[in-house]
Formats: C-alpha cells, structure tokens, sequence
DNA sequence: TATGTTGTCGCAAACCTTTGCAACAACTGG
DNA sequence: CCAGTTGTTGCAAAGGTTTGCGACAACATA
C-alpha cells in the first residue's frame, strides 16, 4: 500500500469521504513535481473534470494538508501544495525576490521548537513551516546594485523600494 | 526627537513624503494599546479625516512596516498592527485556536537565524517574524475535552475537525 | 513665489481565498 | 434495497488585500 493510499485510508477512517474529485486532486498534485499553485492545479482537475469548482479545489488542499496529505507553502502570498514526502518531510524557506521556495530539514527547527515549548508551553505549528527572506543568489544580486549604484549619492528612494 | 518622530525623518530622508494621511495613522497605532486590526485603525482614522480610504491605510500600514516604524503581525488571516517599540522589539506567537497573540524575545530566534545564514546563505526575515500554533491554555482545554468524550469511540470526524 | 518633478491619494476594479446555502451523494442501519 | 443521516459539491457572494490609473499634493529648485 502506497502512502498515498494510506492517507486515503485515514480520510476515510476519520469520517471523510473519497469522493472522485478528492481523488482527482491528490492524483494531479502527486502527480506534479514540487509545489504547485492552487489555479494550475484547477486547471489540470478541469481539463478531467470540468465542473470540478475551484473552491473544492481550495477546501479540499485545506482539508488534505489538516490530515498531512499535502504541505502548504506560502509563495508570494500564494498558497501552493506538494505531497507530503514520508520520510523525507521538510520546510521550507521562500525568497521574498525570486520567490523560489528552497527545502529545509526540520532538524533544523526541532531546538526552537523544543525551547517554545518549554519556556512558554506553546506548541508551534511547525507542520506546516516556512520562513520568509532572501537567499544568497539575491542577496549577491543586491550587493551587486549596490556596487553599480554611487553608494554615496545613490537615490534613497529607490534603494529603499528594490525589493532584493 | 521621540523614536517616531526618528522614524518620519527617516521616511523623508528615504525619498518619501510625510502627508497628514501618514501622520494620522501613525498617531493611531501609536495611541492604540497593542496590535490593531487594520479596520480598527481605518475606523479611527475616518473619525479624524473622513475622506481617507482604506487603500492608503494599507498602503501607508506596508510602508511602516518596511521601514520598520510598524510591526505586522498576522492573526486569523488578518493583518494587524503595531508600533515597533525600540529597545523591546519582539515576535509572536499566535494561537490557531484563541487567535491571541504572545510576545516572543528575539533572543529566541537568533541561534536559528545563525544557522539558517550559515548554513544556506539565507537571510530570513526576522523582523516581522509570526510563528502560529497552540498556546498553553487552548492545549489544556483540549486535553479536558479529550477525557469528557470517550477516548476509545470518540467521533472521529468531531477530534479531527475540532480546531483547538 | 512660481515651476517642475515625482510621490501619493481616492476610487474602482481586480486579486486570491473563504463561506452560506440548497441540492446532492456517500455511507449507515434497518 | 430503502430511508435517514451527514459530509460534500457547485454556485454565488462575501471577505480581506492589492493594484491601475488619473488627479492631486509635497517637496526641490530657481
């Protein structure tokens, strides 16, 4: 039994139904590869089932990231969802210039989880993680802009407003 | 000169425009007592100045924040407000299920931010930094609730949709 | 003070996402 | 196999937030 059925079992163990267009769904982001946005993954389910509504779309990503089918990400203030790999999960860091989203073991955030709980009993929804910034390529981008720029007399203006 | 005034020069010297727009919704975040909804604020801005649209209190709220004069902090899938205090800036943790928000020191993210720029060359975006999840009461009122129904048949549909 | 430049405003429309509702479909028990 | 219960769908509308645009206002310069 593949993980995918398994998750499928659980759906339905909890009182949820499987219903064709909850198939459709995990069959169209199973099949992309990494992340997807909510409207091109409508847009695949139309093309096999056209009357399949976008908002199904979106309560079905919702109700299968609640049961850890899928992980959402935060692009650009666009939700996108990828399978939820066992074994391999991770979060996620996205690049608020280039908007690439780049994977993030979740070792990395067992220690801050760890002490919030702890010093705070606040148990943080690191399921479904990412942190926002820039990575190095843009990073290394700005600086450039920087160096082209007179550092001295550069408008203020548009340093402040570039958004790498 | 108080720190906002500092933050307004700071805004002019950027190349922006100091416009009674701004000034009133400073003094408002500033006069309110913790984060604001940005209806709340746009509601008190109108009492003022009737004209103001809720664009530019959008608008000028997103400029504060990159600047750094405001913080945002996003609770319920609502944006909120508030004066960023220098000297005592802070995170937060908001709760999924009460929607409180719970002040967090950046103390507690720095070993994670060095990591992340070690490790990636990634510069996460700390300074406006929400981390959602479960607080301490909300965690003791469903374990209370776990023990009222009956562990063993409990719905399962009723546990999973529950959402605290 | 007059003039030019450019940032900002209000308005309307768009955007992405969520929600209310009535019709429907999946499962349950008889 | 039938009826009852309850989860689910499509549709339409609302929600909060962003954006395009022309008119306007703030600042700089002379």
């Amino acid at each position: 039994m593949t993980s995918q059925e398994q998750s499928l079992q659980q759906l339905q163990s909890l009182g949820y139904r499987l219903t064709p267009q909850r198939l459709l769904v995990l069959a169209i982001v199973a099949g992309g590869d990494g992340h997807m946005g909510v409207d091109e993954i409508h847009r695949q389910a139309r093309a096999a089932y056209p009357y399949l509504d976008l908002a199904t779309v979106y309560r079905t990503l919702r109700l299968f990231k609640q049961v850890g089918v899928v992980t959402e990400v935060d692009i650009d203030n666009r939700l996108h969802y990828e399978l939820t790999a066992p074994g391999e999960k991770h979060h996620h860091m996205v690049c608020r210039a280039c908007h690439r989203a780049i994977n993030l073991s979740p070792h990395y955030l067992e220690a801050f989880r760890d002490t919030l709980l702890r010093e705070f009993d606040f148990e943080p929804d690191i399921a479904h993680f990412t942190v926002s910034g820039h990575c190095r390529g843009c990073r290394e981008m700005a600086a450039v802009n920087d160096k082209d720029n007179n550092p001295m007399a550069a408008e203020p203006a548009d340093a402040a407003k570039r958004d790498c």
